[in-house]
RNA sequence: GCUGAAGUGGUGGAACUGGUAGACACGCAGGACUUAAAAUCCUGUGCCCUCAACAGGCGUGCGGGUUCGAUUCCCGCCUUCAGUACCA
């Protein structure tokens, strides 16, 4: 039979299914390995031709590791929270559940007819009680625990209150807030349990506090930093603004050296890495105090540049930095009020736009430099964040370029402090070089020695100490929504408990719609009679996104335990992932958050490896082609000598209205090409061309303005400057490689082009082209099941493969995918006669097709454990038509051949596989390599003279440097390419080449 | 601005440690089969000069360098993409 593409994958998929094949157990004599995908947001839209990219990589990558020998665990599941059924559920009233439950059938179907072999039994869902039980359980462990910086680990809260028992909180070295009391044991004591409380909540590992928050009015909820990209919100793409609320935390600064040595011990690609680093943000510096004159107060400052101190010529405050108000003085309040407002009124993007631009207001108080005793002037001024460091920062105009702007634009003294700096009249110069001078007792030093004795100095004077600061800021970990856990915390007297761990899960509630409450809280505010023991209010915010996925790796490794998140055997057996596939925008949110959160469980114990991810593989984005059709439509004057009257002038305005774009006619792409060419250097053949267009557009506009009586009152504007160009969007079914637009169907399907009329006289119409992210609203979706349909998911698979480097991001077209299902077919064809009857024989193999044979498992093996798939099906096809052409059709041979390109297309593999007598591929083994078959004797070594090739020139390998250059300087065509000219030297490099220097 | 990645035929891309640039595939052109089309098969296909062959010249973003030899290494520049941005 010929290759029945759709009847194969149909009864393998089954097979597979009702066989568990691909089922992974905890126990085995094999060594482990673990694939894990990145598991999807099951939005409504199902899967594009993008999503399956990764997923078939590291499905292929499991396959072979089992066909390798080990235990491989590849499992799929769902991050089920999340906002667009939420979304959904606000604008329909159905429950996000049951639209959550729709999209998963949807994405199982698609993803099972690809012909995954993921292991289903351990399918997780994130939205599950089942699952959020844990995710609620791990949160009850942050909340129990404090991060004692003496033993660098997370420790349980317990160990935490017998330190202030023994000896109260002066010797506690722990990441915590700034606010803790010093308080000795029997102060500890004689607290209150509130008081006690409201302390303890100070070193917890996810916290209330009231901090400033990236609000989304639109959404109705806090955002985390990860979630904000340029002032909006990263879904939606809604404006944020800055907020102060109490809200729940996570602290994952306690984490962030951690986080940041880690890296050095993974094998990630390298920009994600550099993310994660430039994310983390860390930079060693000293903290220097400053005292205010006539006043109690010192103003804290964290410095990069500690040695250039003897610089300062002033000090800034962010304008919200809480001491503004108290260090102004009565003559600058108005001044500073009035600064501060004008601040406020900036958005966050204003700000950003507005970077180059020197503003600030003097607050009429001056501080004491430590070192030098001089006094300087405060001042505050928007470019001083906040939210980093200390909220201050000390000025230094000679080396620091926009301290230097800001003292040349406010009049403050520009003081040189290096030797070395140049030109410091015309921008601050920040080198290191040279010795100090105009720096009081570091005079005459160098940059090092310098920071090193400054730091002991203002250590010893009790005015600051060196200092590692970082820019990572805790993870606000509420949001104020509804389809995500419910944080399993209830309130008495303000302050937060936990509920016990066998209340667990808790369960999110029913509301009667998914909308805040007319009062703002949050929509679990509308659970009528949610009460912890029925008279204690539930914490109203649930968790964010990435709060589920933050784990899930562990759940896979035994899914179905209601006793643990996981047995400690399976994960003591499975420990981390060993390759993990996904995207890279996930690089500072799920994947930092996912290393925090494993770090925590490494610290309770509760998992072996300090980092759960050891390889990371990000594919590209595979993006669409979209199309338009384009339409134009008429810009026109007034003739300004004659003048309209009132009814003219209403019935002018609404004619320009109706024809600035005139709906329902489109152009075809080279017409518009002609339009918007310039008048110049043109022939008049295209000056006709365009008039005839022009005209046939014009005409209906001349008739409107004669009824309208407006005839010769009005100018046609000069072109193409009176025309408007507009382009719509086509759905690409209807436009072929040639850009051609069916326009019939398109006009018959698509209601936005009923009626439409294309062109002017029916000839081809051809469309315009550009490269944007696959998306519904683009009309540019590839569905995978169309070309599963038509070809088969092993073509599908083996192209996504083909189509390029897997990290590579690349435009989706379908040019090439008929190549891949011809290599499929002659593949086929090779264990076929004539008759498509399956004939294999058992014929001893030549030498040809054994070396075609190694040749491919070499290279394959190869090539897949350097993620090279691309280049492993180009090798796929050279040994088919090698193959094809020796006429083979050996047992031997093809076996070998099945085992190998099993991994890429599992379906045909199968069946042939069966075909040739065998029970299903689980019981293969990769071929193994021998290397005796790819043994040459001869070599065409290519000859060169002066580096460039010339002839090649048959030589055996055996022969050495010397025997070599003799035989190829004996053969007549390389003594007629050297023209009689002696050469000076040869180079030989055996099995490589001849160069011959002349 | 900073950080990172990348620029190779008409197209997607290959060349893994400096050693035959353009594998494999698409597209295109020509041919076979066919009444015709589709499918299939065969041949050619980097560019330039040439009727053509032989031969030659030019070619991996641009300009230099190292080397017997550079897509690969070094220096400078240009372009594109991604991330990030008043971080003190």
């Amino acid at each position: 039979m010929d290759y029945q593409f759709a009847a194969i994958e149909e009864k393998w998929q089954k097979y597979w299914a009702d066989h568990q094949s691909f089922k992974a157990e905890a126990n085995s004599d094999k060594p482990k390995y673990y694939v894990l995908d990145m598991f999807p947001y099951p939005s409504g839209a199902g899967l594009h031709v993008g999503h399956p990219l990764g997923y078939i990589a590291s499905d292929i990558f499991a396959r072979y590791k089992r066909l390798k020998g080990f235990n491989v665990l590849h499992p799929m599941g769902y991050d089920s929270f999340g906002l667009p059924a939420e979304q959904y559920a606000i604008q329909t009233g159905q429950h996000p559940a049951v639209t959550t439950e729709t999209n998963i059938n949807t994405y199982r179907r698609q993803l099972d007819q690809i012909g995954f072999s993921f292991d289903w039994s351990r399918e997780v869902r994130t939205s599950e009680p089942s699952y959020y039980k844990w995710t609620q359980w791990i949160f009850m462990q942050l909340f129990n625990s404090w991060y004692n910086l003496e033993t660098d680990k997370a420790e349980h809260i317990s160990t935490l209150i017998e330190k202030f028992n023994a000896a109260g909180s002066a010797e506690i070295k722990a990441a915590c807030d700034e606010d803790t009391k010093t308080f000795m044991p029997s102060d500890w004591a004689n607290f209150s349990d509130a008081e006690k409380q409201e302390e303890l909540l100070k070193y917890r590992l996810t916290y209330l506090k009231e901090s400033t928050v990236n609000w989304c009015p639109a959404l109705g909820t806090v955002l985390a930093n990860d979630e904000v990209k340029d002032g909006f919100s990263e879904r939606g793409g809604y404006p944020v603004e800055q907020k102060k609320m109490m809200q729940w935390s996570m602290r994952i600064t306690a984490y962030a050296e951690r986080l940041l040595q880690g890296l050095d011990t993974i094998d990630w690609p390298e920009p994600m890495k550099e993310m994660q680093r430039n994310w983390i943000g860390k930079s060693s510096g000293a903290s220097v105090k400053f005292n205010v004159e006539n006043s109690d107060l010192q103003i804290e400052v964290f410095t990069t540049r500690v040695d250039t101190i003897f610089g300062v010529s002033y000090l800034v405050l962010a304008p919200e930095h809480e001491w503004v108000a108290q260090l102004t003085t009565p003559a600058q309040k108005a001044e500073i009020e009035n600064y501060i407002a004008q601040t406020k009124k900036k958005s966050e993007l204003d700000r950003m736009a507005d970077a180059k631009t020197v503003s600030g207001a003097f607050t009429g108080t001056y501080v004491v430099n430590p070192v030098s005793g001089e006094r300087v002037p405060l001042w505050i001024a928007d470019y001083v964040l906040a939210g980093y460091g200390t909220g201050a920062v000390m000025g230094v105009p000679s080396g620091d370029q926009r301290d230097w702007l800001f003292a040349t634009n406010f009049n403050l003294p520009i003081v040189q402090i290096l030797d070395s700096q140049k030109e410091i009249d015309v921008q601050a110069d920040p080198t290191k070089e040279g010795k100090y001078i105009n720096s009081g007792f570091i005079n005459g030093m160098g940059y090092k020695e310098a920071v090193a004795f400054l730091n002991q100095w203002l250590e010893d004077q009790g005015v600051g100490k060196a200092k590692i600061n970082y820019r990572q800021r805790d993870a606000i970990f509420g949001r104020q929504r509804y389809w995500g856990e419910p944080i399993p915390v209830y309130f008495k007297d303000g302050l937060p408990y936990l509920l016990k761990e066998e209340e667990l899960p808790l369960l999110l509630p029913e509301i009667d719609k998914y909308l805040p409450t007319e009062t703002g809280e949050p929509p679990l505010g509308r659970a009528e009679g949610w009460k912890y023991e029925g008279k204690y209010e539930y914490e109203l915010s649930t968790m964010p996104g990435w709060a589920g996925s933050s784990w899930y790796w562990y759940r896979y490794m035994d899914a179905q335990n209601d006793q643990a998140f996981a047995d400690p055997k399976a994960v003591d057996y499975w420990k981390d992932v060993d390759l993990y596939i996904g995207g890279s925008e996930h690089a500072t949110g799920h994947l930092l958050y996912s290393r925090f959160w494993n770090k925590f469980l490494k610290d309770l114990g509760f998992s072996k490896e300090e980092e759960p991810f050891k390889k990371l593989i990000n594919q590209g984005m595979i993006v669409g082609e979209s199309a338009f059709a384009h339409s134009i439509g008429f810009n026109f004057g007034e003739d300004v000598t004659q003048k309209f009257t009132n009814e003219e002038r209403e019935s002018y305005d609404k004619i320009k209205e109706k024809y600035r774009f005139i709906s329902g006619k489109y152009l075809s792409y080279e017409l518009i090409e002609l339009l918007k060419s310039s008048n110049d250097l043109e022939d008049n053949s295209t000056t006709e061309k365009r008039q005839a267009i022009l005209s046939h557009f014009w005409k209906p506009v001349e008739e409107d303005l004669t009824a309208a009586g407006l005839k010769g009152k009005v100018n046609k504007l000069s072109l193409p400057l009176g025309l408007n160009f507009y382009k719509t969007h086509v759905p690409i079914d209807y436009v072929n490689t040639k850009n051609e637009i069916d326009i019939i169907n398109l006009e018959k399907n698509d209601p936005r082009f009923n009626g439409a009329e294309f062109n002017l006289n029916g000839s081809v119409f051809l469309s315009s082209r550009e490269i944007e992210k696959m998306s519904k609203s683009k009309f540019n979706v590839v569905n995978p099941d169309v070309l599963i349909a038509q070809y088969g998911a092993d073509t599908l698979r083996m192209y996504e493969m083909f189509l390029g480097p897997l990290e590579q991001s690349k435009p989706w077209n379908t040019n090439g995918i008929e190549g891949v299902f011809k290599f499929l077919r002659k593949f086929w064809r090779l264990f076929h006669n004539e008759a498509w009857e399956f004939t294999v024989s058992d014929e001893a193999p030549s030498k040809a097709e054994l070396k075609s044979l190694h040749k491919i498992i070499k290279k394959v093996q190869e090539d897949i454990e350097r993620f090279s798939f691309n280049t492993s099906v180009s090798s796929f096809m050279i040994a088919v038509n090698e193959l094809t052409d020796l006429k083979c059709n050996k047992r031997a041979i093809l076996q070998d051949l099945v085992a190998v390109l099993a991994p890429y297309a599992p379906h045909i593999c199968e069946e042939l596989w069966s075909l040739l007598g065998n029970k299903d591929l689980s019981t293969a083994q990769y071929p193994i390599f021998n290397p005796e078959y790819l043994v040459e004797d001869e070599f065409a070594y290519p000859i060169s003279i002066n580096g460039k090739m010339k002839m090649n020139l048959n030589l055996s390998l055996t022969l050495e440097a010397k025997a070599a250059e003799e035989a190829v300087l004996a053969n007549e065509q390389v003594q007629g390419f050297l023209n009689g000219a002696s050469p000076k030297k040869i180079i030989f490099v055996k099995g490589k080449i001849v160069n011959i220097v002349v």
